[in-house]
DNA sequence: TTGAAAGCGCTAACAG
DNA sequence: CTGTTAGCGCTTTCAA
């Protein structure tokens, strides 16, 4: 239950003087004799008062909460994101309500309903894999309400989001592995509506063009973003004639089930197939052999989106600020420089 | 900014009559009558009306929040212990708010305070790998806060408290071991001070008794939870004259660590050395060789702390039930049966 | 069957 | 320099 918390009234009555003395005293307003400022302050500071955010926000009609909406909380990429959010909110004195959409658009709406209902001040996005129309999302624009998309964003929206630059990377792992003696690089996509899809496949058609590889469609694969179905897009590419010889995946996930799946096959790695992931550090450095991966800069990209939603906070007005990240390509034996094949 | 939400005085406004007949029909109160009972309830459909929980919150003393503190949000343990959390406490209609302590005593105690602050209704902690007292708990308790603690508890508060059966675990570990042929068991343990710890040692001991086998204690070893000094602790015991031939980590990250370390030296893994740890399933099936592991019922950890929580917060009264998870031993590669060796 | 009023904790305009 | 009052949105007792 806990016992009450201790009210201004309590403290007024306590010492013989009404509620907005006290209210006063503790704001240092100049009004008050520094005598009964200081003898309020002692009080309040023994009985250990804190204001009531309760009273306050009724008053100031504000919640200082943020609704957070990932797709998946169980991955260090979004739990990583999530700390950096936090932070930042925290600073702010705001907290943060965490929902997750599991991949799902019919619980995403159901999310953004149920934090409007608990009267969040905005709210802070990532897609879900199968949001592909943003009605719920638009009335939140329509009514003016703070939103701010990260990694999986809807353009059309025009409201501020931040980005981590995936056609750069791309660009660079397929650049990377040709360097390294590939010549069928193929790539395990995620959907096709989804932004960081869209992005990731230009930088990969770049890449190949730059290399003076021919785009071949059988080596672009698309998967939805669970375990079980990027290791079916890799048993389709490695049932290919003309088989890869590098590999990489859009996401955390996606790299390991290919890797799983290709040692599975009996391929080595990265003699027969090169392969390449997008991941953070440390999973990265685990697996045998340890990949080669682009490392999200997730922790920052929390910081920015947060900022982002306190500046659209502040200013009242939108923005569509868009924040693009750079992203490191971390080479490791996965892809390692292929030795030159014994001529048959 | 976002436009004011709707509310009772606006509809009462509307349909000129007065907020309390308002609020009586939204609750079908049986003294309004069933016109204007359906009247009021169309419009506030209409007008999408919500009631706002900060007006209830203050009038009933309550915010419908949790104080979550965790020791380190960006690990799968965790968050999927959140989850399991979350669930319970949406169901209830509660929000959490979670904290991180980053394994730091200091941070755990500002954690609380500022969580009162947020007049939190209760807390629900895991306590950091630092804290060998309890102060800033026992002030809890004495007020009566509800306070429940999961993985990591203090014992002598009294409160309720959720564990997996560490015991159990490492004692069917360590006879595992043995029965594929390891007589020199290592076991590199946490913090000595968390109860955590000292439970698997206690499993350690049993499972070394019940196997014949002597306990030495070169062979456990005591490490902090980073990834650093679960090297140097792996180190150590492959600087031993008489080398383990076997290793288990008292979590995931001391595991992987370890492995890292093994197969570095040049040891084979399980040929030279069997390796086991404690694992959710997805990380110890991507490591090579795929890692035994005890895999730690999380979700329901989560799941088993609220309902604990809301027992204490429903009753009023401090129980302090302990509720024991059953944890699965998963044999994989990293601890099949030794080969006989070849005699020398 | 409905309305008026008090009160949850707090601030701010207005009086004194 | 300090107190009174109204009001944020809601429920609930008391009155009508």
């Amino acid at each position: 239950m806990g016992k009450r918390h201790i009210s201004l009234k309590d403290l007024a009555k306590e010492l013989g003087v009404s509620i907005s003395t006290v209210s006063r005293a503790l704001k240092n307003h100049p009004d008050i004799s520094p005598d009964m400022t200081e003898k309020i302050q002692a009080l309040a500071e023994e009985r250990n008062y804190t204001p009531n955010p309760l009273a306050m926000g009724l008053l100031r009609q504000q919640t200082k909460m943020i609704g957070v909406i990932v797709p998946d909380i169980n991955t260090h990429f979004y739990s990583s994101i999530i700390s950096g959010i936090e932070k930042v909110a925290e600073d702010h004195g705001y907290f943060i309500v965490i929902t997750s959409s599991n991949e799902s658009k019919k619980k995403e709406i159901i999310a953004v309903q149920n934090l409007l209902k608990s009267r969040v001040e905005g709210f802070i996005v990532c897609l879900s894999q199968e949001t592909d129309d943003f009605a719920h999302f638009q009335k939140l624009v329509n009514n003016e309400i703070p939103l701010v998309f990260f990694d999986r964003v809807c353009e059309e929206l025009g409201v501020p989001s931040v980005l981590a630059n995936g056609q750069d990377a791309t660009k660079k792992i397929t650049k990377h592995f040709f360097e390294n003696g590939c010549k069928r690089i193929a790539y395990i996509s995620g959907p096709e509506h989804l932004n960081i899809s869209q992005n990731r496949k230009v930088g990969y058609l770049n890449g190949l063009n730059e290399c003076g590889l021919e785009y071949d469609e059988n080596l672009m694969v698309h998967c939805n973003l669970s375990i079980e179905d990027a290791k079916l897009a890799t048993q389709e590419l490695l049932q290919l004639e003309n088989k890869p010889d590098a590999i990489f995946g859009v996401n955390d996930t996606i790299a390991f089930a290919a890797m799983i799946e290709v040692k599975k096959q009996g391929y080595k790695i990265p003699e027969d197939i090169s392969l390449a992931g997008f991941t953070d550090e440390f999973h990265s450095t685990v697996v045998d052999p340890p990949l080669t991966s682009v490392s999200h800069p997730t922790f920052q990209m929390g910081e920015e989106a947060a900022k982002l939603f306190f500046e659209s906070i502040e200013k009242g007005k939108s923005n569509n600020k868009r924040i693009m990240l750079p992203i490191d390509l971390v080479v490791r034996e996965s892809s390692a420089k292929k030795k030159a094949k014994p001529f048959i």
